[in-house]
RNA sequence: GCGAGCGUAGCCAAGUGGUUAAGGCAGCGGUUUGUGGUACCGCCAUUCGUGGGUUCAAGUCCCAUCGUUCGCCCCA
């Protein structure tokens, strides 16, 4: 094929799935307002550095991932791989936190990162995220992770199951990571490559590999609840206790770890068994030591995103698409019968009618085909003779049966709707 | 970056070395003039992702390349 194709990873999104877009960011969007977290648009780029030292030099996103490039200003400029790192940029550059003690914010939006496609897998991926600034309580996880919750079971998806650790502050992590080392290390040869390279570079990782040799070594490594500080663990299991008194059930997941070095305490994933091998569907945490990294005052903050077309692919499965049909199909014939048409046609859209015109010029027949084919439950009928007698033919095309008015009170004089 | 499968019209799809590339859906036109969902008829790929090679002969075999799908890695 000569002709100009989608990049690798990217996707169009057409007429006939944006229905499900539209119904996830409706419902997404009142929710979020409801628990009153304010949209906020960020830019698709930012500068490089704002990822290497907010997202972690180390992790595959950064390592790997990013489509980076640079301008003709020679700026090393980079595509957002994550949402996080610019809402934060942007809190301490608006300087947000004179707002008030805490803000909420969501995004939605184009992600970027380039890995190999697969199901649930893009290069450009969009997803929806919220960001609770400037509060260090139990109540700030256990708020974000039900807002997450509800946009969910609201959507109507099931076979969720929301997976709960906590990666402990800094201090907890060094000394468990530490741990973890001295455990692996007499089983090196039996782990598999990329693992081994893992014991040196991030060994937490190790935890959730796939490999079947590797998880059986890790059944007994030790867990990092067990090495959680005495405020970790209070605050770890305020988030625990709150979450079931909400009624919200979680499974404890000591292998979870994020990608994210930003991540602190608090990390969830909610993932679906409906899905591939690209399960998560929202995943989030605790990250108390970004807004100082990216040189703002120490702020505690929590958030999640969703990848909107892993969403979607759950949704396509549940549920069949809005009816697109019109009202009306508008079958005319004649010069001056297609002109009145037009015209009669945008006086029943200005009165909150979906109305289709054919526009092919074709035979009665013709037109009377489509109109049955577009789903329409009646149409209108405008030829020579109507245009002559000031009327016009209604046919209920279930029916059949069809009747003539007047063009001038036709508004009036049509059924209501449904 | 690694592994495996696939790539024939808008969509689904037969075809596995031999003259003219099944079929279905959709689309378009028609079965005489202004009436639909059925039926019937006709049209719709000089060409099989692309480039090279093997062969008297390739959609069919080989190589490369691109794309796609699924998995690894990683993540939403």
């Amino acid at each position: 094929m000569g002709t100009i194709q989608t990049i690798k990873g990217t996707k169009d999104i057409l007429p006939q799935q944006i229905t499900y877009w539209q119904y996830l960011e409706k419902t997404a969007s009142e929710i979020l307002s409801k628990a009153c977290y304010q949209e906020i648009r960020t830019p698709i780029f930012e500068q490089t550095p704002l990822f290497e030292r907010g997202i972690g030099e180390a992790t595959d996103v950064v390592g790997k991932e990013m489509y980076s490039f640079v301008d003709q200003g020679e700026h090393s400029l980079t595509l957002r791989p994550e949402g996080t790192a610019g809402v934060v940029r942007a809190y301490i550059q608006n300087k947000l936190f004179a707002l008030g003690g805490i803000q909420r914010l969501w995004y939605s939006g184009a992600m970027f990162r380039y890995e190999r496609p697969q199901a649930g897998r893009q290069r450009q991926f969009h997803q929806i995220g919220l960001e609770l600034l400037g509060s260090d309580s139990v109540r700030a996880d256990v708020e974000v992770i039900a807002v997450a919750t509800d946009i969910l079971t609201t959507l109507g998806l099931k076979n969720l199951s929301l997976q709960l650790n906590s990666v402990g502050d800094q201090n907890d992590r060094e000394t468990y990571r530490q741990a973890l080392i001295d455990y692996l290390t007499p089983y090196k040869d039996d782990l598999d490559a990329d693992s081994v390279d893992r014991l040196s570079r991030n060994p937490l990782r190790i935890l959730d590999s796939k490999n079947p040799k590797t998880q059986e070594i890790t059944v007994n490594a030790p867990s990092i609840l067990d090495y959680l500080s005495n405020s970790s663990r209070q605050h770890f299991e305020g988030v625990c206790g709150l979450l079931t008194d909400l009624g919200i059930g979680y499974q404890l997941n000591p292998r979870l770890v994020r990608g994210l070095d930003y991540y602190t305490h608090t990390a969830f994933e909610i993932i679906s068994s409906d899905l591939g091998a690209q399960a998560t569907v929202c995943g989030g945490g605790r990250y108390d030591g970004l807004v100082s990294q990216l040189g703002g005052e120490k702020t505690s903050a929590i958030g999640w995103a969703m990848g909107m077309e892993r969403l979607i692919l759950l949704l396509e499965k549940l549920q069949a698409l809005d009816d697109n049909s019109p009202d009306i199909y508008f079958v005319s014939r004649g010069e001056k019968a297609e002109n009145q048409a037009l015209i009669i046609a945008q006086k029943l859209r200005q009165n909150d009618w979906k109305v289709e015109l054919d526009l092919s010029g074709s035979n009665f027949k013709k037109q009377f085909k489509r109109s049955d084919r577009s789903g329409a439950k009646m149409c209108l009928i405008l030829g020579d003779s109507e245009v002559e007698t000031n009327t016009i033919q209604l046919k209920d095309l279930i029916t059949g049966e069809q009747q003539t008015l007047n063009q001038e009170k036709l508004v009036e004089s049509l059924p209501s709707k449904k």
